[in-house]
DNA sequence: TTAGGCAGTATGTCCTATCAAGCGAACATA
DNA sequence: TATGTTCGCTTGATAGGACATACTGCCTAA
């Protein structure tokens, strides 16, 4: 009877004037206990009722919060047994963002250099691929982007010319997601490929390297949430300074 | 108010006396509508109320549907407006699945040859890669695999041995998550990079190219249902025959 | 003619409630 | 002692309601 419960304190502070969802509320606060060490992998949390008790919520509100942390892969639930800690650290899953967002997150201070620009009617592999009537134009530009003054990768894309107006200073100065966010596009989804190939003559002497050294290739097509696809393009990245990482989560 | 409505007929035939949850059954059924064409990319659907009634099922469960939709990136909603199918073909993203299913699913028929398999003692680095204690036990094997009597990946994998047994009859006869999750493992969550490399004289001979062709590499650690580190390897694959699709989802 | 506001509609969030199903441990029985 | 059954705990599924908020387009007033 006078069993002794140790508590898991998640100690959070669900703000109900604020206009962040309550769910998310506690799928931040969670997560950073997770990180934080307050709750180390492995570890059981309460049982889903006491928890929403504890916080002053109900059950569906805080199984909507597990949920999106199940889907993450930070919690593992099973029936009958409880809710705990994955044990291993999760890598957040490979995200819609620019190779500039990610390196500049890093602490990185990435260059870029505008090697060509144009603005002209769309070829037909580019049409198909941004799903363009005939006589559409796109924007056309490859860049080269260095990091510590060292080449990384080079990148060739087409971006539909309807959304926002695009020059070559403004793609000096920041990455070609930042700018289209900038311009109203909300992405939603891409589909990419990722391969690998032997660095030609051309690319070698703009990547630093040297011709038949190996580059990891991507190509990619994004789609915004009106259903555009907005962007497409070819990326090669120097494989011994570039890889791709990403968790896969099993539904 | 006679106003001419265009239902779109989903005919979907939700059983409720069968083991598959009714949101689930939903979303196969809406899945089936928009791959088999009876939900055109860029067509909106009624609106929640009215399908969750069309269907005799509650808003909520109609929504948790709708949810998993979303998510895997077929449908999307804005407030205010409605819910309309994507545009573009969604490509299943990128799943724990081997490459042994994946080619077997695509109806090629794979052949496995096992180089080396041995069960000792993991070295330092694998025991860091699963979190083993001293002296641990893995199986360690690398395998060649084709496809049309065509060489595609080498593989080479550690994997604990306190799960289910293995040996290398069976690692030449199906794959290996199909030998793990037949052991009773539930895969939940894998982290992996793709990078590239430059084929060496061993790689080259048994891929049957040449040295310095360009090669896709694999590093991938999976972790089961109870937090478990259950395999870690490290594969090549061709990369004139392979490279990885994915569709990558904004939250 | 045009700009602003307002109503209608759809999704977003959150709640209470109830039953089903899986798992484990305690308990009863042989 | 060993084994099988039952019971309680926990997550899973579904329902139905209430209110919030964002978007669209119409209507009105300047």
């Amino acid at each position: 009877m006078a069993m002794q419960k140790v508590a898991n304190q998640l100690n959070l502070n669900i703000d109900r004037s604020s206009p962040v969802p309550l769910y998310h509320q506690v799928v931040q606060g969670i997560e950073a206990a997770i990180h934080g060490g307050v709750l180390p992998p492995g570890s059981r949390l309460d049982n889903e009722i006491d928890l929403a008790a504890q916080l002053n919520l109900s059950r569906p509100t805080m199984r909507k919060a597990m949920d999106e942390l199940v889907r993450s892969g930070l919690l593992v639930r099973k029936r009958g047994v409880g809710t705990q800690v994955v044990s291993s650290q999760v890598r957040r899953p490979l995200e819609l963002s620019s190779l500039f967002d990610d390196l500049s997150n890093n602490g990185s201070k990435p260059t870029t250099e505008v090697l060509s620009f144009s603005h002209d009617e769309a070829d037909a592999a580019t049409r198909a691929a941004l799903q363009l009537p005939a006589g559409a134009k796109v924007y056309h530009f490859t860049r080269l982007r260095k990091v510590g003054g060292k080449p990384l990768a080079l990148m060739e894309n087409w971006v539909r010319d309807d959304i926002t107006s695009i020059d070559e200073a403004l793609l000096g100065a920041q990455g070609l997601y930042g700018i289209l966010r900038n311009g109203g596009v909300n992405f939603r989804l891409a589909s990419q490929r990722i391969g690998a190939m032997i660095a030609n003559d051309y690319q070698a002497s703009l990547l630093d390297t040297t011709p038949g050294s190996a580059l990891v290739t991507m190509e990619r097509t994004a789609v915004d949430d009106t259903g555009r696809q907005v962007e497409t393009g070819h990326h090669v990245y120097r494989a011994d300074s570039y890889s791709f990482e990403m968790t896969l989560v099993q539904r």
